[in-house]
DNA sequence: CGAATAGTGTCTGTAAGACACTATTCC
DNA sequence: GGAATAGTGTCTTACAGACACTATTCG
């Protein structure tokens, strides 16, 4: 029964190790090792941006990947090591090549990756992480990578109809940046880009691509920019508004209208809200995909 | 990046490091282990089910656990390897403890608990999975479990009312099954719960849950059952019907009506439908959760 | 002034939930 | 016959989308 464990934990866990370790036979533990990598995005010149660094070292050299690396084990007191929480290695791996002024508002697991052969050195499980960010300054590289950015999704060439639809800026296709991502990368980033559009349907994800005081207008640009469509800018303000705890007002406006006119517009923060109901559905998701 | 960085050449030297050793010392490796985990459910006795192992060895000794292991290395030809993809660890674990009848309807990855401390032994990064399977004989414990069986979830004592809600039965709470899971397992159960429950919603999933030529009252109580509330029999029924490529009709009715009287009722199967649309949305799911 | 934008009003179609009702079958 | 169930009809309310309109500000 269970009222013996508290007890006899401890005192097994030494036992229970030797054990545990003897039981299986060595080459049954493959050398594997255990990754992170981070998909983080942001929305930069009207466009959703994804940040990559180009590789320093084969395989895949001068490709670029998404920012991760290993798990560490980070010296600890007297001899002990402290061990990094998954989280927390996705964190350090985003602040190694943004440097200390990204503002992470969102952080979550995205999905785990581990088919074998993924990486043509040795068995690497990667687990991937997607970030949120409102807009930030230029990436900083890090050590270990040969340049970092911040790139467009819309350059980066995946089979995604809606992303480029509203990017017919020239310059947003940066040479040299559609190319093809390293390892499966480009998977991963799909997998990313389809939670991100998904959250932003039931959850107020949209205000973590903003600062603080925002306008409506502004959320609408971070929806019609993760979702590649134009929204109807009238029934997008009342939707929101309808939406308890998704934006609280601050009372203020804007010191001037628009660049290219329009009246000032009333300033929000986010609510507190962690759902929303009713949700703000996609207007082109292929209904009932078969 | 994952899988690179000038860590590389490091990661490389480990690596070979750790084979080298593998073979005289087994714990020369690095602390690092992965494994999978499988929370299985399905519905038994009107019951949402989950299917768990008794541990043999400690820790958690005579504790209940999800089935799961590490992943392994499989030989193949020619000395050389073949290495698992998660998924297929994924339902080898799950066939070990349910012996070959068992089909499972759906498995999909959940997510991944790399906590430090979560298994006392070593560092173990789980990748969890959830399995949804139609109702099943009893299982059978498999070479490194003392037992293994289907659990009613609610007999579980996981905080959530709503499991419990119509679970009124006296014979539901199973004694000695009301004991806490091993490692951080409850916590993964009830991350698997909230995914089935929210995947009810806006996918076929309910489908998984029962045999090819079913009714709309047997999908009815799918729902019920996953979502612990009562659902109106008559709106369900038009909904279900409304909802295009959720089921198709097979054209054939039951040969008798239910055992507590009522007319036969249409038989159907499962739909092409991938996404639901409209949604079968959750009537008391607290709204904008604050 | 002309163009663009913030914000509101109104109408229509769709869908969810409440309630009622009929027909069928079991006990 | 009485109770339970399959399936349908109808009404009310909520909401999404289309369209129109006013007021405000930029250039």
């Amino acid at each position: 029964m269970a009222d013996t464990e508290s007890t006899e934990a401890a005192a097994d866990v030494r036992a229970a190790e030797c054990e545990f370790l003897a039981a299986y036979d060595p080459r049954a533990f493959p050398p594997l090792a255990v990754t992170v990598d981070v998909v983080a995005l942001t929305i930069r010149d009207g466009a959703l941006q994804v940040l990559l660094v180009q590789r320093a070292e084969p395989p895949y050299q001068h490709h670029w990947a998404l920012p991760g690396g290993f798990v560490r084990q980070l010296p600890g007191p007297k001899g002990t090591t402290i061990e990094e929480d998954l989280a927390e290695a996705a964190a350090r791996e985003l602040a190694e090549e943004t440097g200390p002024r990204l503002r992470t508002a969102h952080l979550e697991q995205l999905q785990t990756y581990g088919t074998p052969g993924r990486d043509p050195r040795m068995r690497v499980v990667s687990v991937a992480y997607l970030a949120f960010a409102p807009e930030m300054p230029e990436a900083e590289p890090g050590s270990d990578a040969a340049d970092a950015q911040w790139v467009p999704v819309a350059s980066l060439g995946l089979t995604d109809a809606r992303t480029d639809a509203l990017t017919d800026t020239p310059g947003a296709r940066q040479p040299g940046t559609s190319r093809t991502l390293a390892f499966d990368h480009a998977r991963i980033l799909a997998d990313g880009l389809d939670r991100a559009r998904s959250k932003l349907e039931y959850t107020p994800l949209a205000t973590a691509f903003v600062t603080e005081p925002f306008t409506i207008s502004e959320l609408r640009e971070v929806y019609e920019t993760v979702w590649g469509e134009r929204l109807h800018p009238g029934n997008f303000h009342r939707k929101v508004l309808s939406v308890p705890g998704l934006v609280d007002s601050t009372g203020d406006m804007t010191q001037s209208g628009g660049s290219r006119g329009g009246p000032r517009s009333k300033l929000y923060r986010p609510g507190d809200a962690k759902l929303l109901h009713p949700a703000l559905l996609r207007p082109s998701r292929e209904e009932a995909v078969r």
